[in-house]
DNA sequence: GGGCTCAGTAGAATGCGTTCTATTTCGGCG
DNA sequence: CGCCGAAATAGAACGCATTCTACTGAGCCC
């Protein structure tokens, strides 16, 4: 994290104005992005195009966001954003830890499936950025939470981390496969079911009242 | 795969003094850039570079990789050949199926960590590739081969299949977090464990004799 | 032996991410 | 009120992958 670059905005004490200035422009910067970049992937969604839609000049766009690649970050972000409140008004109910991490997984991939262009350039630049804080966490801690009865990324084993993170990049691995054309849903469906009885049996499950 | 590109032979009759000449060109543009690589990774492996080394005119570096990442391909293809031959010298001895995946898969681990930036470079490029035959694949061969009993590719069920290739993608993304310096090498290999234990529990073995 | 084809070459041109420069705008503070 | 400094702006500039152009040379077929 470097000195005083607006992208992450440290949520401390007065919203001020500028503040809120702020916000506004990193909102319809993303905004612009995201529109692009579902037609046409990361090739529409040029730097010059981006800052034009959004409305500001190029210089401001690459202070918010010092890279394309941190951009693409950050739309991916919403969308994880979209699938955890997704999640929390409707859990999965399926009574096994496995059956609820396929739930997860497979809306996620419904999800994504709906703006491919999108996806496509989304999951590439999951995988290969170098950010803090990765995305494939995020979906390793939802994973946890989803699967596992009263876990979350604090209260969880070394192993049941490494099983649940592994999980996720399989996901990852299929929903890459699936964007080139090599997989269908319903193949990414049974492999992740292959994968998941396997990596979370062991995983707590409520005592079944 | 398109028309008279000479990127691949497709071994037919006659070795001609053209082809045997295209081949001698096409292993110095490799090597070329491979060298290039192993110091400074992709960014490095510039193409005018790679051309000028390998002694050749962009144009015709282009002709033999129609781009960038094609080439990279070509200097992955290389790795795994080498992992492949020394697996057949030194087949893993591990007495269990996941014990010989967890083997090779180390192996590759130490190969690659021995030139960090060319594997940095390979492991990214061989995610994000769009290329027919994907490396991945390979890997998952390997896998089966070593980890089941008299299993191959064509041998081996869907399942078994499905098992092999989604460990091959969390060592793949286990390289890529070690590679970003968030895994050390003994991390990965209890990853690596844990994960391969579940995954190949019901491999075949062989009839204890 | 002459023309055809096509690999090869040198190098200019294009596109896009990223950086740099000079200038302007504006909120806050003395 | 007037000034300071951060944030914005327009736009040029730069680097590198990729493409395009015009030319040369060597094997090959009749």
């Amino acid at each position: 994290m470097t000195k005083g670059a607006p992208g992450v905005q440290s949520e401390s004490a007065s919203t001020s104005l500028r503040t809120r200035s702020q916000h506004q422009r990193r909102k319809r910067i993303v905004q612009a992005a995201a529109a692009l970049a579902s037609r046409g992937g990361v090739e529409a969604m040029q730097m010059r195009t981006v800052a034009e839609r959004a409305g500001v000049a190029l210089g401001t766009l690459y202070r918010y966001f010092p890279s394309k690649m941190d951009l693409v970050v950050a739309v991916v972000g919403e969308e994880i954003d979209l699938l955890e409140g997704s999640i929390e008004r409707r859990p999965p109910t399926a009574t096994t830890p496995s059956g609820r991490a396929v739930d997860v997984l497979m809306r996620a991939t419904r999800g994504l499936m709906r703006e491919p262009e999108l996806a496509d350039a989304l999951i590439r630049s999951l995988i290969i950025a170098e950010v803090d804080t990765p995305l494939g966490d995020r979906m390793t801690g939802l994973l946890l939470r989803a699967a596992g009865h009263e876990l979350s990324t604090e209260t969880a084993t070394e192993e049941q981390y490494a099983l649940a993170g592994a999980l996720a990049s399989v996901w990852v691995h299929e929903l890459l496969e699936m964007l080139r054309g090599r997989r269908t849903y319903e193949q990414i469906q049974r492999r992740i079911e292959i994968v998941a009885t396997r990596l979370l049996a062991d995983f707590p499950t409520p005592p079944s009242a």
